[in-house]
RNA sequence: GCGGGAGUAGCUCAGUUGGUAGAGCGAUAGCCUUCCAAGCUAUAGGUCGCGAGUUCGAACCUCGUCUCCCGCUCCA
């Protein structure tokens, strides 16, 4: 099963580079890591996509509104985010048993134990003295543990130093100095710590010395927040409302793998919804079902999601979910769901000093919203619909044929026009029809090979309708119109092309199922 | 970043003990063809991932390096 699963992936993956979906970044340079190019079919069926979110959050919801922020965005906004502490992590390899570590949690891990050996010598004490024991003079006089307790504090000062101060030779010593071995192998054998600094950065100003630090944004989130009053005022917003925005996050991820899952660059679908305190979990609730209806329209498969509740909460949120889907891979994230409280408005008051409140008319009061965050990975869910539309069928004759199922709303091409022969005048008539049809549906002309050819790289780029052009077009106006999925034809009248096409490929279809 | 595996035409691969590269499919042009990838002809495309070393001579041997895949690690 997981090596059958594995084989699609990389099928899914082949399959993305020789029909133009996705290529990998830079590849006559040997390619750039977990850095993916989208090709001309790739391009269309991202955009269908993003077209799909874009217009339910803005469009069919009445009281969202879209905005379209700056990548780079003011050094401050990261430490009130909190991206500035919680994205450096110190690493640390033990080089015996290969594994790698957070040499903080390592740091962290010997103090506790520390701590539980203190502990450990009050109890005994406490045993051994029964009622007459002054616990307090006893912490306070007792050696050992007054050893424990000040090389706690120090090593506490020590590690606060070394994060803050991003000293990694500090951090080292100060594994040596607790003697920290690893759990797996038992040894002390540690390569340098190392900083992983998840957010990438560059200098804005063009001398190196006044340059400022400043950093590609890892999420889509911030641009909102710090336009929360913007939108609100200009747009005479009244809570609950919403705003959207579909755009590139970077992250300088570890290892990053699995083709399109983790990349470095990468664009988000995010809606901050912004409601009264204490409302908050009447909308969590709300966004959750709400959000699952609109990937189940889709028609994916509904089996294919689930719901996935985190309990450890990131340190903005009070709830928080993934909606997981069954990719190659396994159920992984597709899209989360916040509830982030106050954390960013409030956070984003402090650092900039500006009041960040919603006058609230209804109850004659001020207040800093809550916010229930919807974000989804684009380029998940573009690996979500590829993945799940790939399929090899064995056909009655005994051939093969491989089909991308997308849902035709999402397909690149909506329709291919062939004319069965080049000759007899049928490619004229094609072009008439084509052009016709182009300005309302992305059609694909085609002429050269075969007929069967000719289906079976339509099938492969999952457009999802054929019209064929024969001799009997010339005759009575009519063509055949060929299913992707089963492959069946039926004959039509020229004049009903159009309104064949609407009926099963127009967004607005899909959006009415949600 | 560590360990393991891989890298030859767009794709799938062959290349015998080292003697300066082949096939099928695909692509392009033309011919032929009335409906599900298989007819005919011609053409293009590779300094064998990259760099060094050994050798008279390297796709093949040695070292380094890059990229991809798997595992570990990390993951808001």
């Amino acid at each position: 099963m997981a090596q059958q699963d594995e084989n699609l992936l990389k099928k899914v993956v082949s399959h993305a580079k020789e029909y133009g979906f996705i290529f990998p970044s830079s590849e006559i340079y040997d390619g750039l890591g977990a850095v993916y190019d989208y090709g001309q079919n790739g391009v269309e069926l991202k955009n269908n996509l993003k077209e799909y979110w874009w217009r339910f959050m803005t469009q069919v919801q009445d009281n969202i509104v879209g905005i379209d922020s700056a990548i780079f965005m003011h050094p401050m906004i990261w430490k009130a985010s909190g991206h500035v502490d919680a994205f450096n992590d110190p690493m640390v390899d033990n080089k015996d048993s290969k594994k790698r570590y957070r040499a903080d949690v390592l740091v962290e891990d010997a103090i506790e134990k520390m701590s539980e050996k203190a502990e450990k010598e009050v109890e005994k004490a406490k045993k051994r003295f029964g009622d007459a024991f002054d616990e307090e003079m006893f912490r306070k006089t007792n050696p050992r543990v007054l050893e424990y307790t000040k090389k706690m504090e120090s090593s506490n000062d020590r590690l606060k130093n070394a994060m803050t101060g991003g000293d990694m030779e500090a951090m080292k010593q100060l594994m040596t100095d607790l003697e920290i071995s690893d759990p797996v192998s038992g040894t002390k054998n540690w390569t340098d710590v190392r900083q992983f600094n998840l957010m990438f950065s560059t200098e804005m100003g063009s001398i190196a010395e006044d340059a400022n630090k400043i950093y590609l944004r890892p999420e889509t989130a911030q641009g909102i927040f710090v336009n929360f009053l913007n939108v609100q005022k200009t747009g005479r917003m009244k809570i609950p409302f919403g705003i959207a925005q579909i755009g590139k996050a970077f992250r300088n991820e570890i290892v990053a793998r699995q083709f399109i899952f983790r990349m470095r660059e990468f664009e988000q679908m995010e809606m901050q919804f912004f409601v009264k305190p204490g409302e908050e979990m009447k909308w969590y609730a709300y966004w959750k079902e709400t959000r699952m209806k609109w990937h189940h329209a889709l028609g994916l498969g509904d089996a294919n999601y689930r719901f996935h509740d985190h309990l450890n909460l990131a340190h903005y949120a009070n709830a928080a979910c993934d909606i997981q889907f069954n990719f190659p891979m396994g159920f992984k994230e597709l899209e989360g769901i916040h509830s982030r409280t106050d954390f960013d408005l409030k956070s984003h008051e402090k650092f900039s000093g500006k009041k960040l409140q919603y006058f609230d008319t209804e109850g004659n009061q001020s207040y800093i919203p809550f916010v229930v965050e919807t974000s989804i990975g684009l380029d998940r869910l573009f690996l979500a619909t590829l993945s799940n539309s790939y399929k090899e069928e064995k056909l009655e004759d005994g051939s093969d044929r491989v089909v991308l199922a997308l849902p035709p709303p999402l397909a690149p091409h909506k329709a291919a026009i062939l004319p069965l022969v080049k000759k007899d005048g049928l490619p004229e008539k094609a072009e008439l029809i084509l052009n016709d049809l182009k300005y309302d549906f992305p059609c694909y002309y085609e002429d050269k090979d075969t007929i069967g050819k000719r289906y079976r790289r339509m099938d492969a780029i999952g457009t999802p309708f054929c019209i064929t052009i024969d001799h009997q077009t010339m005759q009575d106006d009519t063509v055949t119109l060929r299913y992707r999925d089963t492959m069946k034809q039926e004959r039509i009248p020229i004049g009903e092309v159009k309104s064949k096409l609407s009926e099963h490929c127009s967004m607005v279809s899909l959006l009415k199922r949600i």
